[in-house]
DNA sequence: CACCTCAATGACAAAGTGTCATAAATATTA
DNA sequence: TAATATTTATGACACTTTGTCATTGAGGTG
């Protein structure tokens, strides 16, 4: 947890603790980066860190947080852009963060991130379906959708998030370039789209 | 790692110590779990632990390994069984899961385990798709299939893979009893079978 | 018995964690 | 302005854990 300590602190000295922060996870994985390095690259003595984050976990949350109300308007932003067509909208996610995560100056951060990706931090990381459902769902268009109710479209959109959280993880795990790893994704979505069962089979 | 002289141990010597982690790892997740706490229940010196593991993730994807292993068999049983039947195959796979971790001896084991799952514990707990790939594909009926590739087989296994793991994470998140949790599950994979759009207009 | 191989042992240095009492700086009030 | 209160800064400290390593012990073999 982040405390207010923190957030009273003066920008400038924010930025300095944050992007030390930042280059430490870069470094290393939420389990191996440690708190010592980060108030070296800092320059702030050991008590203090401790009087603005919990610990370290705390700091690495604060930190994933910008990019989680990033993804999230961003989605937003799509579905009101595709008039709430669910495909081109997570397509179009999919495209921004994985040019965002491929940056030069990023890449080794999200390398440790994508990389050791739990369920907590990709529930930090995306749009948290249960806080923003109602925002989201208003947008979605789902006359196009096979769907019978709320709850399916809820599981519509997990579906999607799943599929979508594994092939942005493989970017690091293999050796496959963007543009084959857009490709796949797509396809996947489209497999997602019309069912992997034949028609009129099932 | 898993080194030799764990293996040369008599079998009650390695179920003692075997024990001693998987009670443990009942207590603490990875990330918070201890060598020291290990050679304290299975009472063995500090330096034997690490004649027998190179550290502390060595015994943890040790014990891992045999669920893992479990795990394959069933599906590959399952595909035999039900001729080919991806669906049917997977559903019944997923039950068997749930029944293994809900068992009163195994749940905090396995709680700690889903609840901090990364995608490197993922890869182990399920059949390795791009290990067991083509004993996998062997088996199963393609007919009923919407797929024009091998290629696209893979994406099959691998979106299904995606929506039971977050479904059997979802176990333990979330307040819903294993029946409703099963129910969800056939929902998903129904609709991944038909598809999220509407037919005809894709 | 002498030798060899492999297992057992625990002291140790290194590294890190989170806390706490105290000092310093800043704000508030009289 | 001076006194007081609040907030922030600091680093020593106790504690925990890690992985190593030199030494000891046990069992088998010729």
């Amino acid at each position: 947890m982040v405390k207010q300590t923190f957030l009273n602190l003066s920008v400038e000295k924010q930025n300095k603790i944050l992007t030390a922060a930042k280059e430490e996870f870069a470094r290393a994985s939420l389990k191996d980066a440690s708190v010592a390095n980060i108030i070296k690259k800092a320059g702030i003595p050991r008590g203090s860190f401790y009087q603005y984050f919990n610990d370290l976990e705390g700091i690495f949350y604060y930190l994933l947080e910008e990019h989680s109300k990033d993804v999230k308007k961003r989605l937003v932003d799509n579905l009101v852009k595709y008039k709430g067509d669910v495909t081109k909208s997570f397509i179009d996610l999919y495209q921004y963060i994985l040019k965002k995560i491929s940056k030069e100056e990023n890449e080794a951060y999200f390398k440790n991130i994508f990389l050791n990706m739990d369920y907590k931090i990709e529930k930090m990381f995306l749009p948290n379906l249960e806080d923003n459902l109602n925002e989201i769902i208003q947008l979605i268009d789902i006359t196009k959708l096979n769907i019978e109710s709320r709850l399916q479209l809820i599981y519509v959109l997990e579906i999607i998030e799943s599929v979508m959280m594994r092939n942005l993880i493989q970017v690091f795990q293999r050796s496959v370039s963007k543009e084959k790893n857009i490709e796949i994704f797509i396809k996947e979505m489209l497999l997602i789209n019309s069912g992997i069962y034949k028609k009129g089979d099932n």
